[in-house]
DNA sequence: CACTTGACCTGTCCGC
DNA sequence: TGCGGACAGGTCAAGT
């Protein structure tokens, strides 16, 4: 569920909050969670300060002091959380506890933390993950655009690099498919999911089954310029909460209150009043205005 | 090549 | 109240 507003929301806040802390002890359950060995564990992130937090598509790059970075995808259920321990306990005793503090969530860690990171100065950083999808790797910096998720991945909607003819291009790489499959697809575009392609197709009244070699120039227009407004003002709402999505803070994202069709089925269109209907495409819940939207054949 | 299905998981909700 | 099943959706691998 996080998509590039939410990823980007966290990489925003964690660069507020970690950077520059020196990492004191990491735990975690599995194996599964954490790949790397424990050797590598202690040499390469015990001891380490964060260097800087990058984004590429739905993914999150913490740079290490010691030239590693940690690589995470949070897939649909993964957080970040990031628990200042003093602060916590400053306010608790100045407020009580329990005292509602626009978390979503909880005491840390819970059933679903799966990696704990300790900092120096007595701050936390947890890593939960109730469906357990989510991965997350330590690997040399250098060696991060070398991983074959980062090869395949396209390019960035929010550069300026993004231009009309650039997405043109990439969509007519598979001109033959569907545009929801095609928005879809993290090599065409990186870091649109679910929510984003409705949004976007239902801006640029496109059905989500038209071929993309049938859509007209001017509705590709207006779908390139709905993808880059949409992701930009949910980065300023601060990414989309449909259910588990928490910032660093553990708060929630406004956007889906902004959504025209994201699980909106029954409800009408904004723009003509029909009712809304959800179908299946590209294997997904897919929300749509029949009457806006209308199919090219 | 396009497209679908299944796998990876667990929490939630719906119908019986 | 309990229980089975569908559903949620990011990505990859395998099958049609």
């Amino acid at each position: 569920m996080p998509e590039l507003p939410e990823v980007e929301t966290v990489r925003a806040g964690l660069e507020r909050l970690i950077v520059g802390r020196a990492i004191q002890t990491v735990e975690y359950d599995t194996q599964k969670s954490f790949p790397n060995s424990p050797e590598d564990v202690t040499a390469f992130l015990i001891g380490a300060r964060i260097k800087n937090i990058q984004r590429r598509g739905k993914v999150l790059i913490i740079d290490l002091t010691t030239n590693y970075s940690l690589v995470i995808h949070l897939k649909m259920t993964g957080q970040l959380v990031f628990v200042d321990t003093h602060a916590k306990r400053a306010a608790e005793k100045r407020f009580g506890a329990g005292h509602p503090n626009g978390s979503l969530i909880g005491d840390l860690p819970d059933r679903s933390t799966r990696v704990t990171c300790t900092f120096k100065d007595g701050a936390t950083l947890y890593f939960n993950d109730q469906r357990k999808f989510g991965w997350m790797r330590l690997l040399p910096t250098i060696e991060v655009p070398e991983i074959d998720f980062f090869k395949r991945l396209g390019p960035e909607p929010l550069q300026n690099t993004f231009t009309r003819t650039l997405f043109i291009t990439q969509l007519m790489r598979r001109k033959h498919s569907r545009i929801k499959a095609v928005l879809l697809d993290q090599s065409i575009i990186a870091g649109i999911g679910n929510i984003y392609a409705d949004e976007s197709l239902w801006a640029a009244k496109i059905h989500p089954e038209t071929r993309v070699d049938r859509i007209s120039r001017p509705k590709l227009k207006a779908l390139h310029e709905s993808i880059v407004s949409i992701l930009r003002l949910s980065i300023q709402k601060g990414g989309s909460t449909d259910r588990n999505y928490v910032n660093a803070e553990g708060k929630k994202g406004s956007y889906i209150q902004f959504a025209k069709v994201f699980r909106k089925e029954g409800q009408a269109c904004e723009r003509c009043h029909t009712t809304i209907i959800k179908i299946r495409s590209a294997g997904r819940g897919t929300h749509l205005c029949p009457r806006c939207q209308k199919v090219v054949a």
